[in-house]
DNA sequence: CTGAGGATAAACACGA
DNA sequence: GTCGTGTTTATCCTCA
């Protein structure tokens, strides 16, 4: 899939001028310490692609360099940390994913190498509270990515547009009862966290086993990159499957953290938070078409066990229409039956995907525990009646022409 | 050629 | 009424 990468480079890349770039680097190296922004391979990054032009969209040279001093620069500690990527404590993640963005964002003067969903996946995750509002993204797109200062004011639209239709992300309400009005916040949904990772990962390199063995001598800039970014989340294929099945036998509902809940790290090295599927047809995550021509030959042995979540409707419960968006799934229709849930609603891995590994009562009791939980971090009374809430969050029907 | 993913544009609804 | 936000639809482009 190469629009990931190549993202129309040429439509609009010929724009913000050295002098935008400069101001670019600079917001990104306010992401970093003074002196080593001054020796960063930013400096490089951006050296290069001031003189190299918008080909260089396409070369991930870049990312491979930087991603590798970047995890140099973490040194063993984030190495060896299980998931740095989402290890809020420790900000691995966020500095991975800031210089990332900052070496995307400074290496370009034309359109980022990432989709609009990896750029807003990028910009929530760099958030304290990993969740923004739309203008924080806006901002931190604009900061990282100083392309879009003089783009066309249609990206924000594109960005909303993401926001919407990606499953990857929730709405999550500011206030209560503050259904529809201004500045939702907006988080990544932990289910798809994986995905959005994958997405990173599988960008541009359509080999998976590259990846996944890594050579001696890379194949290529990326897929090192990759491996050594996939190193960081601890989260190979081969873990994905596992995970999968793990959560098939383990997974509890009390250990579903809430995803909007920045107290409440996804810890990708536990199973139930990688809800990922390897397999093409059942995967209604991120670029799955991807995924299919990617991984779809190395894992077919998710599938089946993948194939009995998704018919138990374990979605994110909020039926977001997938348009042509990257999440279609089997179950679209089941989503069209479940209709969006109020943020914070319980999403979820759920009950119901158990249903045929539990008995209904322990599974009723346990969704409700989880659901109790999580909407009392939340601050929604806990009159657990998904139906009811079910129908509510049901927006008043747009009348529509 | 086809299908899928992604980008973009536009229209519309809603709330502040 | 305006603006920002959120949703939805349509269309186009690129790639495998």
């Amino acid at each position: 899939m190469g629009p990931i990468i190549g993202m129309s480079p040429d439509k609009k890349a010929e724009s913000p001028g050295v002098v935008e770039d400069r101001a670019g680097l600079r917001g990104v190296c306010g992401t970093l310490p003074e002196d080593e922004c001054a020796a960063s391979p930013l400096a490089t990054s951006l050296d290069r692609s001031s003189s190299s032009g918008d080909e260089e969209l396409t070369n991930l040279n870049w990312l491979h360099e930087n991603l590798l001093q970047n995890f140099t620069l973490g040194g063993p500690e984030a190495q060896s940390s299980p998931s740095p990527l989402f290890d809020i404590e420790g900000n691995h993640g966020a500095s991975v994913i800031s210089s990332t963005a900052a070496h995307a964002g400074d290496s370009v003067k034309s359109k980022p190498p990432f989709s609009f969903s990896l750029l807003i996946y990028m910009a929530i995750e760099q958030s304290p509270s990993k969740s923004l509002p739309v203008k924080d993204i806006y901002g931190w797109i604009l900061e990282h990515f100083p392309y879009f200062s003089s783009a066309p004011t249609g990206w924000k639209n594109s960005v909303r547009h993401n926001l919407s239709l990606n499953k990857c992300f929730r709405k999550v309400e500011r206030g209560l009862g503050k259904v529809n009005g201004k500045g939702s916040l907006w988080c990544v949904d932990p289910e798809y966290r994986p995905n959005l990772i994958q997405a990173l990962k599988k960008q541009h390199f359509p080999s998976t086993h590259s990846f996944c063995t890594p050579p001696a001598s890379p194949p290529s800039a990326f897929s090192t990159a990759r491996h050594l970014f996939l190193q960081g989340c601890s989260l190979k294929e081969s873990d994905i499957d596992a995970a999968t099945a793990m959560m098939l036998l383990n997974s509890a509902p009390g250990h579903h953290s809430d995803p909007c809940d920045p107290d409440s790290p996804i810890d990708l090295s536990r199973p139930d938070s990688v809800l990922v599927s390897s397999d093409p047809k059942q995967d209604h995550n991120y670029s799955s078409s991807s995924f299919q021509r990617c991984s779809s030959r190395s894992s077919s042995s998710s599938s089946s066990s993948l194939s009995s979540l998704d018919e138990a409707g374990c979605d994110s419960g909020q039926g977001r229409r997938t348009g042509s968006e990257g999440f279609h799934s089997d179950e679209d229709s089941e989503e069209e039956r479940n209709p969006r849930l109020p943020s914070l609603t319980v999403k979820c891995p759920l009950p119901v995907k158990r249903a045929r590994h539990e008995s209904k009562p322990e599974l009723d009791e346990e969704l409700k525990e989880a659901a109790g939980s999580l909407l009392h971090l939340a601050g929604i009374r806990s009159g657990l009646d998904l139906s009811k809430r079910t129908a509510k969050s049901k927006k008043p029907e747009k009348q529509r022409k």
